[in-house]
DNA sequence: AGACAAACGTTATATTATAACATTTGTCTC
DNA sequence: GAGACAAATGTTATAATATAACGTTTGTCT
């Protein structure tokens, strides 16, 4: 099984990928990239993360709480909060923050923050890296002589196939 | 008194300006714009909107509910969420999604969305029209068929001013 | 006066997130 | 193996953010 990501951009979209390849995927690299940073996926952080890759769309911290009770018992808000923490700080999830909720990351392995275009129809999130907005941006923090921490770049919109799916008055 | 904003860009630091000047401009063209659109800037709308201006901070909508309460006996959560819907409908003040809070418009008017530099240190919110990032995020929603019907574009960090009051390891 | 819509009052509750402290687990050392 | 330690998790409580639902007031139009 091939276990590495492309590049970064240009990823089928959602609704011709394989998806249970996609998620294997991840989770492949994510528990490879773990053992390198010598840190620790836990059963809890893998089963998050497993929740999570369920489908491309943003979940709820509550609506994983939910799905993960049955698979562990004792869950309680803390255990997916922090959960959610470690899988941020390992670059594997995005945060997404007009929405609280949280979405697998496809090009996982270091922090970094991408375009996010969320589709209000499907509700799925598609990440691109989007080279020529993180350039103006630079530019402009240059310009402005501010110091990057982080960034969050979300859209709200119709995506193309939910345009074409639903020919409505988006 | 002049009363109209400056196109957009280019704003004075906020450490350099008059502030007072600032807000009364702000809430004239406010009011102005209000009565052009036959909305209704009431005493409460109007309050929440000069609390808001206060600074260039962004406010928690329960740190505006302490303070609006001293002038409005009555108010209570719906009261303020209610005023701050009207206000961003009206494009008067952002919601800053990363932090669940809001701050005045420098270029209120018409609903549009802006760069939002946010300083960890001192707090201020920088808003910037940013044409070359927003030129090329058009040309990414267009390269993905992604129609948008809103934006949040948010960076985190230091800003310039607190870069030089305190010489630290941002 | 009556009808209506918009804004506001009021109560209750939903949703999102964290604090604080106890317990477990694994590892390292002796 | 006992003791010490750090990391992760369990557990309880509560803080912080936001909305629902319904009643009342106010102004305007007829």
């Amino acid at each position: 099984m091939t276990t590495h990501a492309q590049p970064n951009q240009h990823y089928l979209p959602f609704s011709e990928h394989n998806h249970s390849e996609c998620v294997t995927e991840a989770l492949t690299k994510a528990e490879h990239l773990c053992v390198e940073r010598g840190v620790q996926l836990t059963p809890i952080r893998h089963k998050v993360l497993e929740l999570i890759w369920e489908s491309h769309k943003a979940f709820k911290a509550y609506e994983l709480l939910d799905r993960l009770k049955p698979l562990q018992q004792a869950a309680k808000p803390a255990t997916v909060y922090r959960a959610l923490d470690f899988l941020i700080e390992q670059g594997l999830i995005h945060r997404v923050e007009s929405l609280n909720a949280f979405v697998g990351c496809r090009c996982s392995g270091h922090k970094h923050e991408q375009l996010l275009l969320i589709c209000k129809h499907c509700n799925e999130v598609d990440e691109r890296s989007a080279p020529d907005v993180m350039s103006a941006l630079s530019q402009e923090f240059k310009q402005a002589g501010f110091i990057v921490h982080s960034k969050a770049i979300e859209v709200h919109g119709i995506c193309a196939k939910c345009q074409i799916v639903s020919g409505d008055q988006y």
